[in-house]
DNA sequence: TGGCGTCAAGGTTGC
DNA sequence: GCAACCTTGACGCCA
């Protein structure tokens, strides 16, 4: 299966828009709180439906949602929405739909998200938010699976990389089951940080979570490992449950000789078929949906 | 209503 | 030691 993340820009440009990424910040959320991250929540939830049936229209079965879908849901339970029962019967069509259709559904939680942290406050704050992940697919009814991924980086080293790992894998072992039991975490797109051989031998080993292996990303740690390798070093960590892999091309390939070579491109000219057979693909451009199209095409 | 400056959070790197 | 940068859409102020 192909995938895409977050917005659909084809729904996005309807009117009235659909989409399942509406926030709000900080001088909002403090002026009007919980009644308006309650309507922002019930609104994304009904839009996430939304997209997911159009997604199955157009033969996408694949899709990551916005870590937005409920705004500021680290600062408070989500039992204390006004409108919880709303949110709660919402969630659970929205799973119904993804088990009765065969959606892949995940979750990637933004950069903020610092499991290995060297500051209690970080770690503690980086918990509540994969828990509240893990919390959102329950109230979906979803199996508690990396089919239904959380996925998160490292994203740092701490001038130590064999302390960082010993700390991510005891906040793993501790965190609450709905979170461990769908954690995947992704190698980082910096050579100082984590590539797949490390995250595979510090962290799958150990504490057996799957490795997301990110075409793009290995060409910045590829540790002397070509692409096939580097995933056929991440698959077996997926167990039972087909990997997923994340592919990108390179924004300096596609014509914008000025971007940084982290910098993503528009659009995917071609997924390669090795990985294709092997993982479900979530391809991260910024054409979105409309990069898969091209892809079919 | 449209344009546009700014946005909760962490960490690394360059100066 | 401080500032820029990551990344990118969307929020929300202001004209």
């Amino acid at each position: 299966m192909l995938g895409y993340a977050a917005m659909n820009r084809t729904l996005r440009e309807r009117d009235p828009p659909r989409r399942c990424n509406r926030d709000m910040r900080k001088a909002t959320w403090e002026s009007e709180g919980l009644d308006r991250a309650a309507e922002l929540a019930e609104r994304n939830l009904r839009d996430l439906r939304a997209i997911l049936e159009w997604n199955r229209d157009h033969g996408i079965r694949f899709y990551r949602c916005s870590s937005t879908l409920i705004p500021w849901n680290s600062a408070f339970d989500i039992e204390e929405l006004p409108n919880y029962e709303r949110i709660r019967s919402l969630a659970r069509d929205c799973g119904a739909f993804v088990r009765a259709n065969g959606v892949r559904l995940t979750f990637h939680p933004d950069h903020w998200c610092k499991l290995a942290s060297e500051s209690a406050d970080t770690v503690a704050r980086s918990v509540e938010t994969v828990a509240h992940h893990g919390r959102w697919l329950d109230l979906m009814g979803l199996p508690r699976s990396p089919r239904y991924a959380i996925n998160v980086h490292i994203g740092a080293h701490y001038g130590d990389k064999a302390a960082t790992a010993e700390r991510f894998c005891d906040v793993v072992a501790d965190l609450p089951p709905r979170a461990r039991a769908r954690l995947t975490v992704e190698n980082d797109d910096t050579d100082s940080l984590w590539s797949v051989p490390e995250l595979v031998e510090s962290v799958a080993d150990r504490v057996g979570i799957p490795v997301t292996f990110d075409y793009h990303h290995h060409a910045f740690a590829d540790r002397g490992l070509t692409y096939r390798e580097a995933f056929e070093l991440a698959r077996p960590t997926w167990g039972d449950v087909r990997p997923i892999a994340h592919y990108s091309e390179p924004a300096r390939l596609h014509g914008d000789a000025d971007a940084r070579p982290q910098a993503h491109a528009h659009h995917v000219a071609r997924v390669p078929p090795w990985l294709r057979r092997a993982a479900d693909v979530m391809v991260e451009s910024g054409g979105k949906e409309r990069s898969l199209f091209r892809l079919r095409s």
